[in-house]
DNA sequence: CGGATCCTTCCATTCAGCGGAAGGGCCGTA
DNA sequence: TACGGCCCTTCCGCTGAATGGAAGGATCCG
């Protein structure tokens, strides 16, 4: 009897297991890196990472370690919530970080977390910990805050009745709270989130709208706390996010 | 007996053939879609994609059908040579399009072709067919003529073997022709490519070294013919591949 | 309304996938 | 130089995950 947790598992279940052994901080593994992270046995990660480097979702390098290949990142570079997205945004993201030079993300919102989809940051704006292909929980964030706002009912209710993390003594984690700054998101159109995830960031956000007008997506520009005004921020913020929902209207 | 090109195929391979149906110009397909591309009978297809669906590699929109899922472009953004490169050069492909407004590219040999890793294009430039994780024949394009100056000595006689294909009437298809153009690439350290894509377009490309010098990436910028002298482009493109490559080694 | 096409589900059969074991290679240390 | 530890590769008898034809329901369109 097999007393691991792969028993049973499919051959798909176990090759989107050992692509989702590689992260952000771990971006080339051994095989046997691999095979512990996956709880597959040597011989079994051996020929599915096979597999994978034949066809190019995987590569390895001179030490013989792997890393995800430019082959799956072509495939998943079709990805309409991902980089199709990303192309039609494109624009209006660097017209907003021409004016300012400041950071500017482009969100969308997965479960109860944001995905950065892009991400532009001047050298001299503040430092911020978002990665594009990375997640982040939304209600500690400008774009989570917009995402969030704009969500199905079921799924704000659900955020809210799960723990929410807290990064600084700025980050939202009351419930009833989270609830009145929704609120206030939906009212004014725009979401400032101050110190939440870092003490010296503030952000602005603003929606990102899709055909139907649904909210798909959320434009954010963050700056160093203290030095500009979140309010002078909106407009600027707005008009970039409209014209990116015009260019999804447009590309329907 | 089977009479199907999947018969005998492994699971993993029909994984990955059900995620290279899709192109950019079929990034919806329905179930009976991929079936037939595939060539995999409709329950085998039903199956695989029900499981990529429910990891997230597969999203299914409100029509019931299926797109690249977000999940996938997470773990694809992983990809060293994708956007892991991407995101070192960003602050210097930025530098060289605020300069110029222009188009600017960045992108990877694979094989034969280049791949796409970052596009920035103004407004106003000139049009381009590149498309970020999109590919194109490496000896047509500028990057193509600096990844292929600098490739190994059997990568370039591989390529100059094959037949090139013909874009413009101005694209390179003679292959002592192009042997003379890539020496003259390693010789001044630069490509301009004029018309070989799009007969309005020409090209100005450098290399971009990896820690130990190799060629691991090529930057360029194109603009619309008779406008701006390529030879006056080569100190900004140099500049801004050098940049690159330090922030390359730095990262290393 | 009927034909065409799509999608979902079932299940008897089968062969692709399994993974423990063995062996070779590499590296670091005594 | 030798040895221990760890990594990677390969083998192969066994078995259960995968298969896909068939059936049935749903949807769309002329």
């Amino acid at each position: 009897m097999r007393h691991d947790p792969m028993k049973g598992r499919s051959v798909t279940g176990r090759v989107l297991a050992v692509l989702e052994s590689f992260s952000a901080d771990r971006t080339h593994l051994s095989l046997s890196d691999i095979s512990r992270r996956t709880g597959l046995p040597l011989a079994t990660a051996h020929r599915l990472v096979g597999e994978l480097a034949a066809w190019g979702a995987l590569e390895r390098d001179d030490q013989g370690r792997y890393r995800v290949g430019l082959r799956l990142w072509e495939v998943a570079a079709l990805a309409p919530r991902g980089l199709g997205l990303r192309e039609l945004a494109l624009p209006f993201l660097e017209d907003l970080y021409e004016a300012t030079h400041e950071n500017v993300q482009l969100a969308v919102l997965d479960g109860a977390e944001v995905v950065y989809v892009e991400r532009i940051s001047g050298r001299h704006a503040v430092g911020v910990l978002s990665r594009v292909g990375g997640r982040w929980p939304a209600h500690a964030t400008g774009v989570g805050l917009v995402l969030l706002a704009h969500a199905p009912t079921e799924v704000q209710e659900s955020f809210l009745t799960s723990p929410l993390a807290a990064f600084t003594r700025k980050t939202i984690v009351d419930p009833a709270r989270l609830r009145r700054v929704l609120a206030e998101v939906r009212r004014t159109g725009v979401a400032v989130s101050d110190g939440q995830v870092t003490l010296d960031a503030v952000s602005v956000a603003a929606p990102v709208r899709g055909p139907a007008g649904q909210v798909v997506a959320a434009l954010s520009i963050v700056v160093r706390a203290g030095t500009i005004e979140p309010p002078t921020l909106v407009p600027a913020v707005l008009t970039a996010a409209r014209g990116i929902s015009r260019a999804i209207k447009q590309a329907s």
